[in-house]
DNA sequence: GTAATTAAGATTTTACTT
DNA sequence: AAGTAAAATCTTAATTAC
């Protein structure tokens, strides 16, 4: 295992940190690492699907549905009737249970959040090798379960005040401090962190809690948090990768955009970058709407009667006939159809784009591809962090390109792109891309329309002749998970969204590929 | 002909009460 | 804290406008 460590020498020549002692020496002391110390990050994140540690599998069977939100003597009966070889199965068994009211509800935890700081775990922790976690892909991913045998940190308690060090832990695996007190009084101070875990999930309703506020490790101008992540094998570069899509249950580095820019952009990163030196572009975008199109106040709605000359007729017409102020009444229509339609122009800009980035192609289009597109800033936020580490410009692997977010947000933080190996299915986007490429870019652009299409073969012939590859970044398709698809909300084996399997393949494939030549 | 418009829910999160 | 109302969400197919 492997820890990101940051670089506090300045040296040019970035490099891997591939040394096991890391982990070991981060693990030694992590009680230290809770002070308000700056500098390096150091809190560890682990998924908590992937911390067996030596429990016995049945444990961890058990633990995954408790996780889920089921009473663990509904578990346990559960698994004794039909065994855990089928979760599926189980799942089923256990709502049964559930709603014939067997047993007391306890309220659906099953996007629990949580995640628990490796702090002491020992570790060589088998579950985390490469094997485990893109195997068992998503799923793994998806199980934080907040439950542990008590085994590895007990000992590492000792100095501490128990039931302050406990409070802590429990915080820190996720739970409100006030759930804590009350396991703690209620078990005593010596009670096993995985006793009072059980029975915090056994007392009451645990509620989803979405991050809040969403700013990930952070935003511009604050001081960086004290957090170590621990990266699974993996996410282990090189290269880096950077992910993003709308997910909820996992836990990355989960993002507002509202913190950016004048537009709500609820997303999750998953990303192998260093958190420390990040900049923003400059300069920082209004954060309200009004204070990024002023002239909104004057003329609002009737903003653009060119493009919008039926829209802004109606409204007009309704405006005129109404007092002033207008009625309550014709304010809201006002405000449902300037809702209804949002501004492609504006959309634009909002998201960080240059000016008629996608002027090219019809509105509709233009809706379609910006709805779906990153948030210039917030990635770029993440991604500067690459720029000192390669001065003389980066080679990307970029999948499901879109119209262009990453290369857009690397080129804007004055990243030079050597090389981007696009994979992007739809002809319109790929327009979109192409002509800014061309009109902004003098590295090479090799496009490629299917994702499935980038074999491992074509992958090392890529590697061959550009070298290696920096940065894989992509945002795979989330149409089969989002809410406003009535059609096909399949999740994540819906055909579009099935599509991120594909997405650690190549990266997997690009991380082998490199190691090997 | 192509592009714009319209209306078709469900699920989940946030805002607002009580 | 807990309940309810409101808002928000990475689409599709049929129809109308140009
Ligand atoms: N099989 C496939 N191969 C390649 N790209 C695909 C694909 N299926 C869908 N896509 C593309 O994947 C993209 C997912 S949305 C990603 C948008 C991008 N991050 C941006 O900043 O614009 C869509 O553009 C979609 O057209």
């Amino acid at each position: 295992m492997v820890v990101l460590v940051s670089d506090s020498n300045d040296s040019d020549e970035f490099e891997w940190d591939e040394d096991r002692d890391d982990e070991a020496r981060v693990s030694s002391s992590p009680a230290l690492r809770n002070s308000d110390v700056p500098g390096p990050s150091t809190l560890v994140w682990q998924d908590a699907g992937g911390r067996a540690n030596g429990a016995a599998p049945s444990a961890s069977s058990v633990g995954k549905f408790v996780g889920m939100g089921f009473p663990k003597e509904m578990v346990l009966k559960g698994i004794k009737e039909i065994g855990d070889r089928d979760p599926n199965a189980l799942v089923e068994l256990l709502l049964t249970y559930k709603a014939l009211g067997d047993f007391p509800p306890v309220g659906n935890c099953s996007t629990s959040s949580r995640c628990i700081p490796q702090s002491v775990e020992d570790n060589d922790d088998d579950d985390l090798t490469s094997e485990d976690w893109d195997e068992s892909d998503a799923a793994a991913e998806r199980d934080h379960i907040p439950i542990s045998d008590g085994s590895g940190y007990e000992d590492f308690l000792q100095e501490m005040s128990q039931m302050d060090k406990k409070i802590k832990y429990l915080v820190s695996m996720g739970f409100p401090e006030n759930e804590a007190n009350m396991a703690i009084t209620r078990c005593g101070s010596d009670a096993a962190i995985s006793v009072l875990v059980d029975l915090i999930y056994a007392s009451e309703y645990v509620p989803l809690r979405l991050p809040n506020p969403m700013v990930g490790f952070g935003l511009p101008g604050e001081r960086l948090q004290l957090v170590t992540r621990r990266l699974p094998a993996l996410a282990i570069g090189p290269p880096f990768f950077y992910f993003e899509n709308i997910l909820y249950d996992i836990e990355p580095e989960f993002v507002d955009s509202k913190f950016f820019c004048a537009a709500i952009r609820q997303r999750g990163y998953i990303h192998n970058l260093p958190i420390e030196g990040r900049f923003p572009i400059l300069p920082l975008p209004p954060k309200t709407i009004l204070e990024a199109f002023p002239q909104f106040k004057k003329w609002w709605p009737s903003c653009d009667s060119r493009e919008y000359a039926k829209l802004a007729e109606r409204i007009h017409r309704a405006l005129s006939k109404s007092g002033n102020p207008p009625s309550q009444g014709d304010q809201e229509y006002v405000m449902r159809e300037c809702r209804k339609w949002n501004l492609p122009n504006e959309m634009e800009l909002l998201l960080g784009y240059p000016a008629d980035h996608t002027g090219q192609v019809a509105k509709m289009e233009r809706y379609k591809s910006l709805g779906n597109s990153f948030q210039v800033d917030t990635v770029a936020y993440h991604l500067s962090v690459l720029k000192e580490k390669f001065p003389g410009g980066i080679n990307v692997s970029s999948l499901f390109t879109g119209i262009g977010g990453a290369e857009v947000a690397l080129h804007r933080l004055g990243i030079r792109l050597r090389a981007v190996v696009s994979v992007e299915i739809s002809e319109v986007s790929r327009s979109i891309s192409k002509g800014w490429c061309d009109q902004t870019q003098t590295g090479t652009l090799i496009e490629i329309y299917e994702v499935q299409s980038l074999t491992d073969d074509r992958i090392e012939s890529f590697i061959r002749r550009l070298g290696r590859f920096d940065l894989v970044i992509g945002g795979s398709p989330c149409n089969n998970l989002s809410g406003s698809n009535r059609h096909h909300r399949v999740g994540l084996d819906g055909a579009q969204s099935a599509l991120f399997y594909d997405y650690v393949r190549i990266l997997k494939s690009v991380k082998s590929t490199m190691a090997r030549m």
